[in-house]
DNA sequence: TCCGACTACCCCCATTTGGGGGTATGGCAT
DNA sequence: ATGCCATACCCCCAAATGGGGGTAGTCGGA
């Protein structure tokens, strides 16, 4: 038989069961999380933290093959408990379990790594077919938050396109535009005419689809962000 | 006699000696400053890795009291891995050390978490201060570098100051600004005149100390970004 | 060899912006 | 009650900007 071209994330011999470890704040909610995993019967809960500090202490000696990572806690947030515990341990999966599909935090979490996003109101069922998703490598989000997401990577994409676009000069011009120099001043810095800075700075508008340079700035700037 | 009101970085009873823990990712290097270390006679290389990957691996497991950390790595860079490092193991002073005092890798490397910043053309004698110095708590680093800590903060200070001059309907004013809207456009989605708009943003840029839009929109995203 | 880019410069002209004034109201503090 | 500031609007005008044309040299690839 060959092997399969969907190749997934490499992981030790298919144990008979899955190991589960729990970072989140809220005791109660932990042992419910705890309770539910152990019904499954094929997944084990061999850690429980209560904050991302004990998290990046205990998990990597557990060495699970999920963690399941609330997103608000006490001093490390969620996210940046992500991204280093994914540094430690790069085959883990990690899933991000939130309240609401917080806008805000879904992009931080795949940047720092998260393998997954799930709502807590998700049902039993629904949960134990993410975590399996997971461990065949395949990245379980709500639908909401995949359509988010789509979004964001394809308006990202353009963005990069776009600057990709802009030639040499026409990136040093923009460079200067969004340190807020006038067209005269970049045109003394770069010992070129104001008219030819008019003229490059045509060309960046176009490619950009911007109409002003306070627009060019406000998307070059926000391209290089977070 | 009563305690010192500097309180020092909390750490196990004084040992004889310091263990240190090296990541650079050239041999030669790394084997000089070794020799160097044990040479001063109160300092031991309890750990050398050639890259961040290998060193949050090995440096937890090794429990030195300090780290020096070069800055190119391959794969991960040293900014990164003073960060995580910095997660698993808050006591333990990282010094970064660096070939030139690079403009743009000293704040990310204090944002990361670095006790100091040293040059590696460093004498063995200031070296081996610049040790003692953090084993009690202090940032050793070169007087270039701490000049321009110093302007940094003050700027940021100042940057901070400038927007909470600004009054909640400037604050509006410039974040709309900021995403590239025109006056006109403003002026319409906050249902006030242009010439209002007009007038706010002359206050904006009075109390921003800029002169035009495309530069108080670079100094606004640069105060937020980060 | 010719096409298409990047580079560099030019003209014209409407619109937008920046900086200088000003007026008026209401709220808050001294 | 007397400023002081924020809010909201107005006028004027010079300068900067944006959008539309255009020309020309150079250089690499088809």
């Amino acid at each position: 038989m060959k092997p399969t071209l969907l190749t997934p994330v490499p992981r030790a011999a298919k144990p008979a069961v899955c190991k589960v470890a729990l970072v989140e704040d809220q005791q109660e909610i932990r042992e419910r999380w705890t309770r539910l995993l152990e019904s499954f019967g094929d997944f084990r809960c061999v850690c429980a933290c209560s904050s991302g500090e004990e998290a990046l202490r205990a998990v990597p000696a557990a060495q699970p093959d999920i963690v399941l990572m609330d997103i608000f806690l006490p001093g490390m947030s969620g996210i940046e408990c992500t991204a280093r515990l994914k540094g430690l341990l790069p085959q883990t999966q990690i899933l991000i379990l939130t309240a609401s599909d917080d806008e805000e935090m879904v992009f931080p979490a795949l940047e720092a790594g998260a393998d997954g996003y799930l709502l807590k109101q998700s049902r039993p069922a629904d949960l134990r077919q993410a975590l399996l998703d997971a461990l065949k490598g395949g990245v379980p989000m709500t639908s909401g938050i995949a359509r988010r997401v789509a979004e964001y990577f394809r308006r990202r994409a353009q963005l990069r396109d776009e600057m990709v676009r802009l030639s040499p000069r026409e990136k040093e011009v923009l460079a200067m535009l969004s340190k807020g120099y006038s067209n005269k001043e970049i045109a003394t810095h770069l010992s070129l005419s104001v008219e030819t800075i008019h003229g490059y700075l045509k060309h960046v508008y176009e490619k950009m689809h911007v109409r002003s340079r306070a627009e060019a700035v406000a998307k070059y700037l926000s391209s290089k962000a977070q």
